[in-house]
DNA sequence: TGTACATCAGTGAACGCGCGTTCACTGATGTAC
DNA sequence: TGTACATCAGTGAACGCGCGTTCACTGATGTAC
């Protein structure tokens, strides 16, 4: 009896976190979207009120401030790629770099919101520590995942190196090529990915040789 | 006598222009100065005037808006790069793209504003057409230098691609690697030239293998 | 079943602030006669 | 040499605006007895 009802209540309150949940979703979205259309610390909260449909002071409910919600943002629009590279490095047992770097491309092309976050995060320093521990923690996670590509390549010197390398030149990739009034979506995209498969390819080869010589 | 006249009048007139100029001189290195300590668009019109000694309001009799003393800051301070290229260009009839790879690494390092400011037009998109022209000028003109290079080098197909890729990661890397507590100066300098002699020496061997092949 | 109370998402007005820019003015310097 | 006028860098107050955030309040829903 008492069991149950600890288990009612349980369940219960989780509905209630998770309606909870689903309003913070809504604010995240509709701020999501104004990130898309315009440089993220342009869009105020009134902006995100309006498109989520409440008022501006209702958004404080939810979060307890203007920082919070836009890092909450990042954090939840990054995340998806990190299990997606989780996800590949799972699968395969030897998965190419190639395919790293273009689902990087491809990623940051469609999400163009979240890199430039993350170039804003890193050009302009983080506003705290919790920001600063939060993105860091993303970056090293990223950065482990490319290791782990170039270890099952066979690299066993300088992987470090070698991430870094590709990580800069990618995000690079994304920052320069741009759209402009006379270049689709889909330029910019074939660009992006040309320019990185360059990259990709000559690591790789660098790759191959350093794997071959002596330990 | 009309003519002497008119030289005088001329040189009294180069005189105050010159007078004039420096005036606009000392503006921009105040707000120079303050680029260097927080993001830029974080930098007032009412911080560059107590920086500069004087106030607000005379920034105008000298700039139209802070629009164009901010662009004006920025093409005066990447116009040195663009001539340090073309002296190396100048000078050596087979330059390698190393040197230019780390000299872009050690500009940028050390006027990490500029390179912020430019970072952040290609991101946010350029204000105006003025602006757009403007930094297009700036942009096609690095790519150029590095084109020139390469093709010295010997490449004959596909230059631009090289010329992207070296541009795009030397911009990653200078956008990634950045001073934290724990990091000197020195220290990411040093990173940065490390990442970028990767990415060079990779971009060179390709060069050669494609100068061998049949054109 | 009915009543008093607690909780909490949401509202709209307001606060306080910093911003880019404008405005009427001052004072120094040069020019015309 | 003296006087009236023009030019222009610079001043400090003010304007108008948008921002993040707070506050007193409402109204719906759930809880206790």
């Amino acid at each position: 009896m008492d069991e149950k009802k600890t288990h009612l209540e349980s369940t219960f309150s989780k509905l209630k976190k998770r309606e909870k949940d689903l309003r913070k979703q809504i604010i995240i979205e509709a701020a999501e979207k104004l990130f898309a259309s315009k440089p993220f610390h342009k869009v105020s909260m009134r902006d995100i009120a309006k498109e989520a449909g409440i008022s501006a002071s209702a958004i404080y409910r939810h979060f307890p401030d203007q920082k919070s919600l836009f890092l909450e943002s990042f954090s939840r629009g990054t995340l998806q790629l990190k299990n997606e590279f989780d996800a590949m490095l799972a699968q395969n047992k030897k998965p190419s770099i190639d395919i790293f770097a273009e689902r990087f491309i491809e990623y940051f092309t469609e999400k163009d919101q979240y890199f430039r976050m993350m170039i804003n995060f890193f050009l302009e320093g983080p506003v705290d520590a919790e920001m600063f521990y939060k993105l860091s923690d993303i970056e090293r996670t990223l950065l482990q995942q490319f290791d782990e590509v170039f270890i099952r390549m066979g690299i066993k010197k300088n992987v470090r190196y070698y991430s870094h390398a590709l990580f800069a030149a990618l995000t690079g990739i994304v920052a320069i090529f741009r759209s402009t009034p006379d270049k689709t979506f889909e330029q910019i995209m074939e660009h992006r990915k040309r320019i990185a498969r360059i990259i990709s390819i000559l690591l790789k080869s660098a790759a191959k040789k350093s794997q071959s010589l002596p330990p």
